[in-house]
DNA sequence: AGGTATGTTAATTG
DNA sequence: GCAATTAACATACC
């Protein structure tokens, strides 16, 4: 599920439980979320310690334990659960914290990564990550940087990594929904007027989903995201929401206003 | 039973 | 050679 608000949730909900608790004990369930590293590695690094701050690059979290830090990815079904009783039934990864409390990195489908990084900069830099698009740094003009010389489908530039950090498959949709671009027009036919709506629709999308959820909140009604059905009404024209595959990725758009 | 799922990467194609 | 596309990964659920 998770993409960049969904993570930035979980940051938060990190901070808020996981932070200044010594680790007694880490608990590796399943070794196929720890990536390459080594489970001793991974565990002896981090027993003894505590976290002390955390940090999110688009999908990626990061937290700080002594001279190294925690790194997750959440793939398709990573989640974290803080809990004193019951252990969720997907845990990957337990932090037994000293005072009897559990942080739990849940994750059913495997696809997210659990392991140690010493700095997420770097990290950041070798893997080649785009800018986080909520980062105050993060220009218009570095966008279109960015995204210049590109032909592929709109949406495979919004849910490229390399391009921008964070965006995934619900937000690439809705931004282009919100932009009225179709999904698969070509980036080289995107007008810069356009480059710079989609510039400060997704920030806005973005930061509108955070608040909204934070506060245990859903969707506002006139976004694409609540009605993803084939059929639906679109509740910005009237239009029918046409389903689709671009990029081997489910797709939802207005045949009638995204062009 | 089969298709589907809000992700990433290795392999393949153009 | 580089960019764009596709296949593969692992698992539960509708």
């Amino acid at each position: 599920m998770p993409e960049l608000p969904e993570v930035e949730l979980y940051t938060r909900y990190f901070a808020e439980h996981a932070l200044h608790r010594r680790i007694a004990r880490v608990r590796v369930l399943d070794d196929r979320i720890l990536g390459a590293q080594r489970r001793a590695t991974f565990t002896r690094a981090l027993t003894g310690k505590s976290f002390t701050r955390v940090r999110r690059h688009g999908k990626h979290f990061f937290a700080a334990a002594g001279a190294q830090w925690l790194h997750l990815h959440f793939g398709m079904s990573g989640d974290l659960s803080f809990y004193r009783d019951e252990q969720p039934r997907f845990a990957r990864v337990v932090f037994d914290f000293a005072d009897a409390t559990h942080l739990a990195f849940e994750d059913m489908r495997l696809f997210g990564v659990a392991e140690l990084t010493p700095d997420p900069d770097a990290y950041v830099r070798e893997r080649g990550l785009g800018p986080d698009p909520l980062d105050p740094q993060f220009r218009l003009s570095d966008f279109r940087e960015r995204i210049a010389g590109r032909r592929g489908a709109a949406k495979a530039l919004l849910m490229s990594q390399e391009v921008l950090a964070g965006i995934g498959n619900l937000y690439a949709d809705e931004t282009l929904f919100q932009t009225a671009i179709h999904p698969r027009r070509p980036a080289d036919r995107i007008t810069p007027a356009e480059t710079k709506a989609i510039f400060t629709t997704m920030r806005k999308i973005l930061r509108t989903v955070i608040e909204r959820k934070a506060r245990g909140g859903s969707y506002p009604s006139r976004y694409l995201t609540p009605h993803r059905e084939a059929g639906e009404r679109c509740p910005r024209c009237g239009g029918t929401i046409e389903k689709t595959v671009v990029m081997t990725r489910t797709t939802y758009f207005c045949a009638r206003h995204q062009r």
